[in-house]
RNA sequence: CGGAGUGUAGCGCAGCCUGGUAGCGCACCUGCUUCGGGAGCAGGGGGUCGGAGGUUCGAAUCCUCUCACUCCGACCA
């Protein structure tokens, strides 16, 4: 890494502030049966997990389990900007018209886009995007190109009027997404920038646990001329996307990565951008069977969870983000925007990643890194080597949901099933008899018995701690 | 926005057609027994039937208006 930044966020990440949770002190309203309104499978078991409460059409509460996956989300988009040298601020929600007036997107954006007046009948709205607002910060404080390049970015909530919300927080109206903004002296500088998201993207969800593939795609209302969208492969993807199937093997692993080379994050972009992958909005059948041989063709659905773009001077020309050169001259900069869908990404990661009995977080986001089911709450030796596993595990900076209430073993199994933790430690009068518990992955199903000490060990060796 | 539906206890539903004291399952509370994959018995609490107006001796039920939500379609991070 060319710059070792450091990071706030990496720097003040658990081991200090982690956080052990007793089911009976915590908030988590689970339901038993499926919820009506709940068409699709992530939908239907955020509201089953008790993860997020609809409070109207297209808008939700986060409920306690899921802001935690939420936070988690949001904190490995920060990380992965941060590291890509993107400088995180934070703008309002709300926004004067008159800003969208400059640049003419006050009338193109049609009713998607929430108009309000306050008391003294000035216009505003709720912001769907933050091109003119970044634009005019950029513009009151930046003049010369020795301030480029520039890229800033924030996680904020959005509104987009939707005719038709639906799949829960995968297409609701208010969602919290990540926008950022490159400010660059020319093309070829703006370029770099968007190869650089591009990287930084696919780290991010790589993190995440997902397989995201950059397809080329339609700019839309934003304005541009490169755009690739991210998606996730998924049966419920609204897309139809169409692909070379060795694309799903492509990762970028644990290379180390130098941001500010241009020829390295060019040729990565190439190496996940050469085979054909692409939405039904750009496919071209006759390249998509010139390129692809026939046992590599893929059709698909995908989720889209990102979008970045280029899109030169369309914001900087009409509201003056102009600097000044090297020659003395004022140029407009040449700028893009990037966007990642951070609640969406809820959803995307779900319908990624469960089965029949309930959501498998990856590592990743986990909400809790394990789970400790104490099979008989009151019991006293149940109840040391939960606290025990707890404290343990606490003291490696990993996060438990220990499961003390006076329930059944199967009320329990199920609800950790359902709620998707990773890891799940099970403590019972039976194998305690010999001194073990037993040590469970929620994806495989495999068990194994082992001493309290060595599960801690095990699960702190998992996340790396 | 066009089309189709649904609003009855925390959740899932029946009751409406054919008006007559609001029900079922789960959840919840109390007690006892149970306790390694969603227990059993006994007792108990909880509902302005989305809202407003109308018809009627009487409305969850019939009529009118209205609000909310869901599904299909076009559109979208």
């Amino acid at each position: 890494m060319s710059r070792p930044r450091g990071s706030a966020y990496a720097a003040s990440r658990p081991s200090s502030a982690s956080v052990t949770m007793r089911l009976t002190r915590y908030f988590l309203p689970t339901l038993k049966e499926t919820p009506r309104e709940a068409q699709i499978v992530s939908h239907r078991l955020m509201l089953q997990g008790g993860m997020i409460k609809q409070q109207q059409a297209g808008i939700y509460s986060w409920l306690p389990l899921g802001w935690r996956v939420l936070k988690n989300i949001e904190r490995i988009v920060h990380e992965e900007q941060e590291r890509a040298g993107h400088i995180p601020l934070l703008m309002p929600t709300l926004q004067p018209a008159e800003l969208w007036r400059e640049s003419g997107r006050y009338d193109a954006y049609g009713p998607e886009m929430l108009r309000i007046t306050d008391r003294q009948n000035r216009e505003m709205l709720y912001g769907p995007t933050n091109e003119e607002m970044i634009t005019d910060i950029f513009r009151s404080h930046v003049s010369s190109y020795r301030d480029l390049p520039l890229t800033l970015y924030h996680i904020q909530w959005k509104f987009r009027d939707e005719m038709r919300p639906r799949f829960g927080v995968m297409r609701g109206r208010e969602f919290l997404m990540k926008d950022g903004y490159n400010f660059d002296l020319d093309k070829e500088a703006a370029l770099h920038a968007y190869n650089r998201h591009m990287v930084s993207y696919l780290r991010t969800y790589e993190r995440m646990g997902l397989t995201a593939i950059p397809m080329r795609a339609d700019s839309g209302p934003i304005g541009g001329e490169d755009t690739h969208e991210f998606l996730v492969l998924a049966e419920t993807g609204e897309s139809e996307v169409f692909y070379d199937d060795r694309v799903t093997g492509l990762k970028l692993g644990a290379r180390e990565v130098d941001y500010d080379d241009r020829a390295e994050i060019a040729a990565i972009c190439e190496e996940f951008t050469t085979l054909y992958a692409r939405t039904d909005e750009t496919h071209d059948a006759a390249v998509y069977e010139a390129e692809v041989p026939e046992a590599h063709r893929r059709v698909g659905r995908g989720i889209e969870v990102g979008q970045i773009f280029y899109f030169g001077t369309k914001y900087s020309e009409p509201m003056g983000a102009v600097v000044q050169g090297p020659d003395g001259r004022q140029v407009p900069v040449h700028m893009g925007s990037h966007g990642i869908g951070v609640s969406r990404l809820l959803g995307a990661i779900i319908e990624a990643s469960h089965d029949d009995k309930g959501i498998v977080w990856p590592e990743g986001v986990t909400p809790f890194h394990a789970g400790v089911v104490n099979l008989r709450a009151g019991d006293g030796d149940c109840d040391a080597a939960c606290a025990a596993i707890e404290a343990g595990l606490a003291a490696r900076g990993l996060e438990a949901l220990v499961d003390d209430r006076d329930a059944r073993a199967g009320e329990k199994f199920g609800t950790m099933d359902l709620i998707g933790l990773p890891w799940r430690v099970t403590v019972g009068p039976r194998g305690l008899k010999d001194g073990k518990v037993e040590l469970t992955s929620r994806r495989t199903g495999e068990a194994e018995e082992m001493s309290v000490e060595a599960v801690i060990d095990r699960i702190a060796t998992i996340y790396g701690r």
